[in-house]
DNA sequence: GTGGTCTAGACCACC
DNA sequence: GTGGTCTAGACCACA
């Protein structure tokens, strides 16, 4: 996995994890990799794997069966929803339209953009 | 001026600064308020402030004369156009419009949304 | 370290990291001292420190891994030697001559001089 | 008059007088240009011209008859030249040499590098 | 442990 | 007056 550098790590391995049950590859009650797969197969500190874990397990979205080890939540898919939508509309979406409109774009010329590089 | 908490400080001094040059209140070969009263008025350290006339010096925004001040350079309003634009284009645009996607909104919708919060 | 007046702790700072790299005492992938370390051992200020780890890092000389260290980069041996190159053709060397020149010297002599005096 | 920036202005000037003596347009005793036709006709705060004035007098280079301006010290042709000897050969000579070795030139190189760009 | 940011305050060179 | 450098020391996010 690559990272970029304008977040932390750990918090693209939380949304690494929220696309995973966003786009259903794990659902409620599936066992996800341990800790230590995942610090290995993204070769990332085990320190900033756990962060990740912790970190959505404080949201509820994954819990902890001690010894065995973390599953995905009941609920999780709606929770994880939720979250993401609150923080696009009251974070990223007025901070998107002001830029938007200081450097004279409209709406559906960055679409077309959007879809020209991807 | 108020700072938000996630960006630091000098950064949002930076970026004010590149507003006042969009919206055309300084222009080219004005000098601009000395390191000393930006940090009086937006009650900030001296050095904090400085970082912020150093960023933009080295990105050939603004310019130094010894003992006297800083300037707005010639070009300064297209430069930081230019500069605002790629940023939004190559790192907030693809973000925008994937999570956008993923949580199924359209274009025509968050214009709705973002015209209700204002 | 001993430092000499004329210039800025943290461009002699840089003048020696550059030499590290110049005498291949420090190669590419290279993780070199902490900032810190640095500090420590020059009996200087990290905050000064940290400046000449900064502008390394701007010319690409140097890279950071967040919460690692700093790395030599890829080519940083031929970006120190054109940098260092650029510097001395374009500065030093018209100085030099003029004020050769002017005095009366020619090369050879000076030759002479430096080797008598070294 | 143009000024380079990495020297301060004041010291530009006092070259610029330097030179004047040692290619003999200004003679002994001759009285040179007031501190505010310096001023006027280089660009240049008063203070700024002063304080090249009042080096060059401190070094014996001129003298000052008050009320009347600032003239030509006898001597001044080979105190100047004395100056700039010292200074060349205890300071920009070593660190030229040093330099020129670490990068790989040799003297004839250099030679023809600065014929070149003349 | 790492670097990054910020403050407070000093001192200096320069205009 | 201007900016530039440096120190001392604090706090934080990150790995």
């Amino acid at each position: 996995m690559e990272f970029s550098d304008n977040k932390p790590i750990y918090v693209q391995i939380v949304d690494y994890f929220c696309d995973q049950i966003l786009n259903k590859k794990w659902k409620a009650e599936d066992r996800i990799p341990s800790v230590r797969e995942v610090a290995v197969k993204m070769e990332v500190n085990p320190n900033t794997a756990m962060r990740a874990f912790h970190y959505l397990q404080e949201e509820g979205v994954l819990y902890n069966q001690r010894g065995v080890g973390y599953f995905v939540s009941q609920g999780a898919y709606d929770k994880v929803k939720t979250l993401k939508r609150e923080e696009f509309i009251k974070q990223k979406l007025p901070e998107f339209f002001r830029d938007m409109k200081q450097l004279g774009f409209t709406c559906a010329e960055l679409e077309k953009l959007y879809e020209a590089g991807e």
